[in-house]
DNA sequence: AAGGAGAATCTACATTTGTAGAGATTCCGC
DNA sequence: GCGGAATCTCTACAAATGTAGATTCTCCTT
């Protein structure tokens, strides 16, 4: 089965989400990339990583005399995370109030609305059959 | 305008949770109601609470020798800050992959998606107006 | 071989979060 | 008025999180 339930932290998203668009990569080319939004050091971008890899979130690979990183989850897996830490706790598990909330919460373009519908419709007709 | 963000740790979700079935009340009630799930003894529920008092997510109130608590916050609110936090750092803020997860991870009975359905139409003729 | 740039390691420290014990206080019933 | 039960207050401490300096190492280039 899939790992238990993924949870990052607010540090823990920057750092995965440059991963995932730059793996394999280096933690000097991690920190130059979030530099600018964050103001990290090298130490500090690291530090992270490093504990990242030890939860499980990122692996490791000596390269010469450089740390190469990669993810060891998936975009959808900590996105899935995400989510299901939030449905249950803000939510009690209820996925219909979660969307009513969304819905209510953002503006939503015409379109985006449209697409939505689209969405559920496909999925109607997937669990149909 | 609304308190900018507002963000609940694991315990002080379970916490307001109870607070918000329950307001007013006080701690050892929110305690004794906790007790069976999280095993929290007074003074952990305690310093729960009046942590969440400095936050601002709670309100005190002397009365007799007792502390009275209530929500500073709505649970709406708080649901929609848990929502915006995952929407920000999970999906970078884009609505549909969200709903698109939600609709993939969960395992939705027919009614619900119907549901859904529903709440996005009449979505759509409120903006249309 | 020496020097310097880039990368790594190690250690550190403040804050937040989770958890709780010990002792002081207060109020009610007798 | 006293004692006990309920409550509160204060203090503490470990783990997780955020942040980073100082020092060491390594490899490429002259």
């Amino acid at each position: 089965m899939p790992k238990a339930e993924i949870e990052l932290t607010e540090a823990e998203w920057s750092i995965i989400k440059t991963v995932w668009e730059n793996e394999p990569c280096a933690a000097p080319a991690i920190q130059e990339k979030l530099f600018k939004r964050t103001e990290w050091t090298y130490s500090t971008v690291r530090t992270l990583m490093d504990r990242m890899t030890v939860k499980g979130l990122l692996t490791a690979e000596k390269v010469r005399n450089q740390t190469h990183y990669r993810s060891a989850v998936t975009r959808e897996q900590a996105q899935r995370g995400e989510l299901l830490y939030a449905l249950k706790h803000a939510f009690n598990g209820a996925l219909t109030p979660m969307v009513q909330c969304l819905l209510e919460t953002n503006k939503l373009s015409a379109a985006e609305l449209a697409g939505l519908e689209l969405l559920i419709k496909t999925k109607k007709k997937g669990a149909k059959k």
